[in-house]
DNA sequence: CGCAAAAATGTAATCGATTACATTTTTGAG
DNA sequence: CTCAAAAATGTAATCGATTACATTTTTGCG
């Protein structure tokens, strides 16, 4: 475990900013695996023959498709796909950045992603963009290193730095965060709808002060929301309150928690909060009850995306649904439209949200 | 997005059992990019010393590196890896085979592995094993067609398989679930002792009639906490009830609940509950609630990992730690460190488990 | 300054597949 | 049976890097 990392490697190389360890003077590992040629010499044929069976192609009489398959049952011969991907200059792999699989939102985004990204014969190459503090340089150069075919982004914040530079011309699709005049492709939902659609429905139950527990005003998808949370208000005849508005870099359960408690604190403290995601939401209602205050009685509380935990704890959320698997599918298709056809311009796709009661709010 | 899908292609070739979809005549995608001649040429150097200066090799003259650092700076470009793995003949991907993303226990091992693989110059290709139905051919063919250089798996039915089949030889590492008798490098706990450290808390407790909701006992780990929980009453002097036991398929919330209204239905219903995982568990509490039992005053509750969530659900949920970060930090060293030196023998690795008392026993 | 050793750079082989194009074999109409 | 067209197969170029080995340049001691 002791492998010498070399200094320069600038520019051009490997992950993040790291330089790629050498290979140590190895003489280059002692190619392991029987080639295509061997195969076509056991099976008597050219290798182009043995190709062309490997890939199905027509023209090839079924006496020496049998041959050429015998001889690969017999040798356990497989593909080199390192070098088919060179030749046919893709690597089917599609990036997939996320601010952190551990949410169990964008978890599920992950999962619509690989089961269309696997049915089309494409693997995900799977980047925890929060997990790497030092992220200089642009994720999207895997693109340009062919390290991937093509990117689907999750992360907000990531989203924002590409669309500041230049990247549209690199094929990738953006997820949840997304701005319609930039020209790249994205799924996504009507953000200020479902945040309105969450206020109004405080303000059906009778609710007056209402908090907001937002996430980082830089990204659209806050503003958007924020901007559906006052809007609903505003045309309720209720003058916002700055002070009922939290904005948080984080999304985790502690981070929910502790703004709740903070928020409560206040001589006139909400009594209804909305939070802009479950897991914030579940946070939240910890967050209450540390501080003596029951949901719903005391406090309502409204979440956002319905991921499947929210049914399950007490009491059961009430939240706004985002299709999270049709999401990951949605944006997994765009990006295939894309890198079939480069030159076609892939629509923007807006999903339907949906507002579930449960009995929080 | 209506390629021709071919219909032989058979062995050797691409993912899980789907043929791959052809190229479809395209004369070759027209190389975008430059390659390093290119830069050799605007540099006015060869290949060779291009290639030095990208990857820190020594014996370059200063002057020299500058003018090749220019001109790459200059044109902009970006190696190209496909052509460089070839080369080098290996990926820098890592396979990681997870049951289910969706599970924060996974999700967090899956980001110890990312941020180990990321230092080292490694990716990590992620495979939701449970998301493919139609998994006949082995995920271990990956590594064989040079797709991925190593792998980790942390599907406890995929090891299993693995362990039957001779792929010892394969560079990959078991997580959580492992036989330690196969010759194959693993991370884990002691499960066994785990399961009766949670089991003597019951007890400790004053607790007689303790249920387990356990996974499927095809699964080593399975049978170990069983035996750890049956070895555990058995010592307090208690003859296990074989209807307090119920064993599931599903780790999510929704087994466990129902699972657990199940329990309860029973004339002699369990006082207490462990659940082998903490979703199962959370999922228990939100259905032992739905039939009118309170936790823990009717029936208290272990449950197993101690993932972020166990302590922001109502009440609190007291479980056996697992260090989940360190399962996957430590999976990926082994890994490297096999890869690294495939000769010498990767010793298996048993992390400590923690028992962590919160409000729900 | 001369010259051997060391350092820097260049040339060309190589990794293992895919495929354009050339060549051989098969087919079947007359 | 003949022969042109169609089908099957083979040959060799190619993808773009890395690197062994050959060659040139630099260094520095006498």
């Amino acid at each position: 475990m002791s492998k010498s990392v070399s200094k320069a490697a600038r520019a051009a190389s490997s992950p993040s900013s790291k330089a790629r360890p050498q290979p140590e003077a190895q003489p280059l590992r002692p190619a392991e695996g029987l080639s295509i040629a061997q195969v076509a010499e056991q099976a008597g044929v050219s290798v182009a023959t043995v190709s062309r069976v490997l890939n199905g192609h027509e023209n090839v009489r079924p006496a020496t498709r049998d041959k050429v398959l015998a001889a690969v049952d017999a040798s356990g011969y497989r593909v080199n796909e390192l070098a088919r991907n060179l030749r046919t200059a893709e690597s089917r792999l599609l990036l997939t950045m996320v601010p952190d699989v551990g949410n169990p939102f964008y978890a599920e985004i992950v999962r619509g992603i690989d089961s269309v990204a696997r049915q089309h014969g494409y693997f995900m190459l799977l980047c925890d963009t929060g997990a790497d503090p030092g992220r200089e340089r642009s994720y999207f150069d895997l693109l340009r290193r062919r390290r991937a075919d093509g990117a689907i982004c999750l992360d907000p914040a990531t989203i924002q730095q590409a669309l500041g530079e230049a990247s549209s011309a690199l094929p990738w699709v953006a997820c949840c965060e997304f701005d319609p005049e930039m020209g790249v492709p994205y799924v996504g939902i009507d953000n200020y709808r479902a945040a309105g659609d969450a206020v109004r429905h405080l303000l059906a139950r009778g609710h007056r002060r209402i908090g907001l527990i937002n996430s980082d005003v830089d990204y659209l998808y806050a503003r958007q929301r924020q901007q559906g949370y006052l809007d609903a208000l505003t045309e309720a005849g209720i003058t916002p309150d700055e002070r009922w508005r939290m904005n948080l870099n984080s999304l985790d359960y502690e981070a929910g928690a502790s703004a709740a408690a903070v928020l409560m604190q206040q001589p006139h403290a909400p009594s209804a909060i909305f939070a802009v995601s479950d897991t914030l939401a579940i946070g939240v209602i910890h967050g209450l009850r540390s501080v003596g205050k029951r949901v719903p009685d005391d406090v309502a509380v409204v979440g956002f995306d319905d991921i499947s935990l929210a049914a399950q704890v007490d009491p059961p959320l009430t939240t706004i649904a985002q299709p999270m698997r049709e999401l990951g599918e949605t944006a997994a298709r765009l990006l295939l439209q894309r890198l079939a056809n480069p030159l076609a311009n892939v629509p923007g796709v807006l999903l339907p949200h949906r507002l579930v009661i449960r009995r929080s709010a």
